[in-house]
DNA sequence: CGTGCCATGTAAACAGTTACATGATTAT
DNA sequence: ATAATCATGTAACTGTTTACATGGCACG
């Protein structure tokens, strides 16, 4: 239940509309929740229907027409009460780890490629990170704020740094099984019942 | 759809029922992709129907009464196309980051203390990877399938060791605020609109 | 006045979670 | 017999994704 929390934590730092906000997920808010439009306007539609948020006023409401959007009080203090709040981590659920288990009992033919390719989309990630670190966070600002944003984006790097390192490692422990397109000539170790 | 695979991989590691399946999501296979009883046996039924698993012979199909499942050679070969694949790195969702970041806007009353309980649940997962590594992982053994499972343990053991961190990090940042029971007061620094 | 883009939305399918229901087996 | 527990399943709900639909506006 954290989308409605994103959105207006998104609408109290700059009142957007629907368009605005799904660009801003793909940008900032998005490098830690990530949503698509249609995910936005339904719920920009709930919240408005349970009070948290409105239309700024002196907007004729047409289909089509930009409408832009802002946090009442009420959103606020429920925003506030989430902060909170408390719920425990997700466990781990990552499809590349389970692929890695799944090699090792079906071989790992196509693996090492997969995994090069994800190391080349960690390293781009991070260096964006490290980007926005140096443009938007020079030594002297420092605000509450500030602060916390800092944090959050550290959170950022940190599982990018994470991610680089596990993978170095899982390339040097994965063959090169290239992938045949014929049949899957196996191994005796890597043998699969029947 | 990472679901099939994870129990096309854990059959193929031993035959099962869902029972003894879900018993495994609670444990080496649930460190990096959980699951409920409910999702399983919807699973199971889903891939029994698409001829990759059968029910072991010579068992009479009743309500109540243990199911054991194996994989067919369409699984196997299911599988191995699915571990050849491809598949993007999902974009970070994490509420606790969002949680921080919200926290700029609306004030961290009361989050430094679910940081602090955070910290204790990723401490008690680290000791309780590493414990298996020792125990499960001891030098010597040394198969293919051995190093790709202790590649995947040391996912979780990195992404662990990465959460301590960021939690010592942030309780560094964070500001002790205490949770006050009565009206929200807020700082001037804190000050949201209306 | 038509084409392209901006902006808001609807619909359907899928995945995951929570709550509940029911039959079979075992121990007392 | 009955209670506890093992084991399999249904149903309803929530959240996410993908594909599609529609209206407004700017520009040639």
């Amino acid at each position: 239940m954290s989308l409605p929390h994103a959105i207006l934590t998104a609408l109290l730092e700059k009142p957007s509309s629907g368009l605005e906000l799904t660009r801003r997920f793909d940008k900032s808010i998005g490098y830690f929740w990530s949503a698509t439009h249609q995910q936005i306007y339904r719920e920009l539609g709930r919240l408005e229907e349970a009070g948290l948020i409105r239309a700024l006023p002196g907007q004729v409401p047409v289909r089509g027409r930009r409408k832009e959007y802002e946090v009442l009080p009420e959103g606020s203090a429920e925003l506030a009460r989430w902060v909170a709040g408390s719920q425990d981590p997700k466990p781990i659920r990552d499809p590349l780890l389970l692929r890695v288990r799944a090699a090792g009992v079906v071989g790992a033919q196509g693996l090492a490629g997969e995994l090069r390719r994800h190391l080349e989309l960690h390293r781009g990630q991070l260096a964006m990170y490290e980007a926005i670190e140096a443009k938007d966070f020079p030594p002297g600002r420092d605000s509450e704020e500030d602060r916390l944003r800092r944090l959050v984006l550290h959170g950022g790097i940190g599982l990018e740094t994470f991610w680089l390192r596990w993978l170095e490692e899982a390339l040097d422990e994965v063959p090169e099984v290239l992938e045949v397109p014929a049949a899957p000539e196996r191994g005796p170790a890597a043998g699969v019942p029947e």
